[in-house]
DNA sequence: ATACACCCCGGACCTAGGTCTGGGGTTAAG
DNA sequence: CTTAACCCCAGACCTAGGTCCGGGGTGTAT
C-alpha cells in the first residue's frame, strides 16, 4: 500500500522531526507529496536530499524564504530563462560575500590559532585582536 | 559630559535597534560600558566594529551564544593559550565546513547561470537539476 | 482481535532574537 | 526656562522556525 517513503522515514533520514515536515509543506519548501488510500504522505526519495539542503542552507545563515527562492530557481519550468539567470546572479552575489566573510574570519582564527601553538604565557597571544580589527571587519 | 559615543551614535553607525545594543549587553555579546553621571552609556569607539561583527557572524548562520565564544578567544587574558587555540581550532573546523557547502552551492548556481545565458526555452535549461543532486547535497 | 508502533490533523506552546511601550530623567538649542 | 530629542529601565509583545499534544485512524505481528 505504501510505494515511497513515510513521512517517519523521511524525518529519520533526514535527520529532523516530523513535524517539521509537515511544516515545511505548508511553508512550501517541500512539495505536497501524494497520499496512500488511508491518506498517509508517500514521499520520493529525493525528499530527503531536499530537506538535507533546506538544514544546511540554515546553517549558513539563509532565511526559509531565501531557501525556498533558491529552490525555486530549479522549479519552475514555466520560467523565462533570463529571469531565473537573473536571479541566480544575484545568489551568487550573496554566496560569494558570506564566503568572503567566512574567510576572513578564518583567516583572524588561524593566525590566532598558530600564533598560540609556540608560546608559552598569554602576553605573547595578544594577536587575538586580529579578529576585532581588519582581519574580521 | 560625555565622552565616548551614546547608544544611539552606536545603534546608527552599526545600523541596529537602540534595543538590540541594550540586548546584547545583557546576553553579554557587547561590554558594559563606561556610564556618565546622568547614567548614559558611553561606548568606546570599537563598540561599532565588534556590534557589526556580531550581526555579520550572524548573517553566517552564527547563533549569539556561539559568536560570544568567538569573541571570547580574544578576550580572555587570563586563560591557557592551549585552550584557545584548541576552542580556535574546533571554529575553525566549523568555518571550513561552511565555506565548502558553500563553494558546493555557489558552483551549482554558476552552472546554472552560465548553461542559462546562452539558451531560449527553458527546456534546455534542466540543469536546474544541478542543485538536487551531488553539486549542492 | 489485541497490542503496539505509526500516521493524520488542528491548535497550543516554545526558543531565539529581537522590538516596542511607557513612565520618568537629561541635555542642547532657542 | 521651555521644548525637542535623547537616555534610562522593566516588562510586554512580536516573528521565525519549529515542537508538542491529544483525539482518532491504520498496519501488522502475535
Amino acid at each position: 500500500m505504501m510505494n515511497g517513503l513515510t513521512i517517519g522515514e523521511v524525518a529519520k533520514q533526514a535527520e529532523v522531526n516530523i513535524d517539521t515536515l509537515r511544516y515545511y509543506e505548508r511553508r512550501g519548501l517541500v512539495a505536497k507529496p501524494p497520499r496512500t488510500v488511508s491518506g498517509y504522505r508517500a514521499y520520493p526519495e529525493q525528499t530527503v536530499q531536499r530537506v538535507r539542503f533546506v538544514k544546511r542552507a540554515q546553517e549558513l545563515g539563509f532565511s526559509l524564504k531565501e531557501i525556498k527562492e533558491l529552490l525555486a530557481l530549479r522549479t519552475k519550468p514555466g520560467a523565462k530563462s533570463a529571469t531565473v539567470r537573473e536571479r541566480a546572479s544575484a545568489k551568487l552575489i550573496d554566496i560569494d560575500e558570506k564566503i568572503r566573510s567566512l574567510r576572513a574570519m578564518r583567516k583572524a582564527l588561524a593566525k590566532l590559532v598558530d600564533s598560540c601553538s609556540g608560546c608559552g604565557p598569554v602576553e605573547t597571544c595578544s594577536i587575538l585582536e586580529s579578529l576585532n580589527t581588519d582581519g574580521m571587519r
